[in-house]
RNA sequence: GCGGGUGUAGCUCAGUUGGUUAGAGCGCCAGUUUGUGGUACUGGAGGUCGCCGGUUCGAAACCGGUCACUCGCCCCA
């Protein structure tokens, strides 16, 4: 720490920033509260094992991406690195596998062990739904219909191709992962390290390689569509027809893959290509195994988490809420009368902007910058006729009004008035 | 964790083959305007050239290391 850094792969959210942080949030608990989902949230760490347990050994997530430590008491505790089995672990706590189904939202900080790039960050935001209970396929088709509707709402959803893929039940993922490892073995020695790697660990992952090699070893590897069972089947076509019923295009991705061992069925993201290598800006996908995992009793589920620093790098900019009107004095004189005017003000509920340093001349050149619109003027010989001055800096004109403590119905209904015109 | 690029004022950037006191525009502050913003003009403040070390008579510039950002890999939101 040579200077006053913040730390790597963190930022700070200065008001600029933060109004379309806000934005973007916003937009996901409207397009979830429209579904039904309630908002919840869960402390920003947990014991290790419950991010250890279900993302399990082979995940990067757990080697070597989080932020764990040892508290106090001794106990291994973890920075969340996403908020699924946080959610999870909440129900299981709560008892609430009584009151299925379940439907929350959540917004709030992550936290990676990476190595900063644009759009990933070491603290970054998130917010996410979890539809718990339901194991259809059309409870799948909602969740991904409501990660439609917000990215619509704020504008990125023309942007974006979903991708979809089904993994199946376990059933035909067992029978998949024998196929292709039995296939892949042959070319082992071809393989790229990393995929090497995942054969023994994780041979589903070699599905999206990047590496060119990989890539033409399994243009004639066997196909997961081959080897859903009839069940498998039946689920991703009604869940495809219900997508397609109400216009959300997508397109299948037979090579997107998660990685981790609880999920199943459906898995879909939203795709951008105007963020470089972090395109994927909304991802998710179906979770029957992970409440078992955790040591609940066996609950379906499925979910969403979307990016936020990401969104708002594809958001049109809004400016931070600030108010409309000042009350600037002309003279030490007003200071106290015109402190009492602001609140009165505010107690009628206009937002004041009341600024005590400096000469009139310079409030008012802050006010123009501050995009002001009324600045109520207040002087020694307002004071002594008992008025104030309302200017309007839009349009440079100015009219004088009376001012009265006990009651300033007309000030308050002038300036009303004057914030509703053009 | 691996490979490439970048780092000079609050911001965007100049800075010649290494040469003496490092510049511009915007922004900021003040004045022209002692009770009235925007425009204009005038003046001012602001830099250990990311940091540490090395080469050299002399380094913002060359070399090494380091930190941060950035692009790709990896992974994912």
């Amino acid at each position: 720490m040579s200077r006053l850094q913040p730390v790597r792969g963190t930022s700070d959210l200065l008001p600029e920033n933060m109004a379309n942080h806000n934005l973007v949030i916003n937009a996901a608990r409207k397009a979830s509260a429209c579904y039904g989902f309630q908002e919840m949230a869960t402390p920003i760490f947990e014991f290790l094992e419950v991010f250890s347990r279900p993302l399990g050994a082979s995940s990067d997530i757990v080697t070597k991406e989080n932020y764990s430590f040892e508290d106090r008491g001794g106990e291994m505790l973890t920075l969340r690195p996403e908020n699924t089995a946080g959610v999870v672990r909440a129900m299981i706590s709560g008892g609430l596998t009584q009151s299925l189904p379940l439907k929350y939202f959540y917004a709030g900080p992550m936290f990676r062990y990476e190595r900063p790039q644009k759009g990933r960050m070491r603290q970054f935001h998130q917010v996410g739904i979890e539809y718990l209970g339901p194991d259809d396929a059309l409870s799948d088709a909602e969740t991904i219909a409501c990660g439609a509707r917000f990215l619509d709402s704020i504008g990125v959803l023309g942007d974006c191709d979903l991708h979809l893929n089904s993994l199946g039940d376990a059933e035909s993922r067992a029978l998949y992962r024998d196929a292709l490892l039995e296939y892949l073995k042959k070319f082992s020695g071809d393989l790229s390290d990393d995929s090497k790697m995942r054969l023994l660990v994780n041979p589903l992952r070699i599905l999206d390689s990047k590496d060119s090699g990989d890539r033409n070893i399994l243009q004639n590897a066997p196909k997961f569509p081959d080897y859903l069972n009839g069940v498998s089947q039946i689920r991703f076509e009604n869940l495809t027809s219900a997508l397609d019923r109400v216009g959300v295009a997508w397109f299948f991705n037979p090579l997107l893959v998660r990685g981790l061992d609880y999920y199943c069925h459906t898995a879909f993201e939203f795709v951008t290509n105007s963020l470089g290598a972090q395109g994927t800006v909304l991802g998710g996908g179906r979770y029957d195994g992970l409440s078992e995992m955790l040591g609940g009793p066996p609950v379906a589920g499925i979910g969403w988490a979307a990016g936020v620093e990401r969104l708002t790098m594809l958001v049109e900019g809004v400016l931070p809420n600030s108010p409309k009107v000042a009350v600037v004095t002309a003279d030490d004189a007003a200071q106290q009368a015109a402190f009492h005017l602001a609140e009165q003000l505010r107690d009628a509920g206009i937002d004041i902007d009341f600024p005590t340093n400096g000469a009139m001349r310079k409030k008012l050149k802050k006010a123009d910058k501050a995009n002001i619109h009324l600045v109520i003027i207040l002087g020694s010989d307002e004071l002594s006729k008992n008025t104030v001055l309302l200017r309007n800096l839009s349009n440079g004109s100015q009219e004088e009004i009376a001012l009265d403590f006990a009651d300033n119905g007309g000030l308050v209904a002038a300036i009303a008035k004057s914030l509703l015109a053009p």
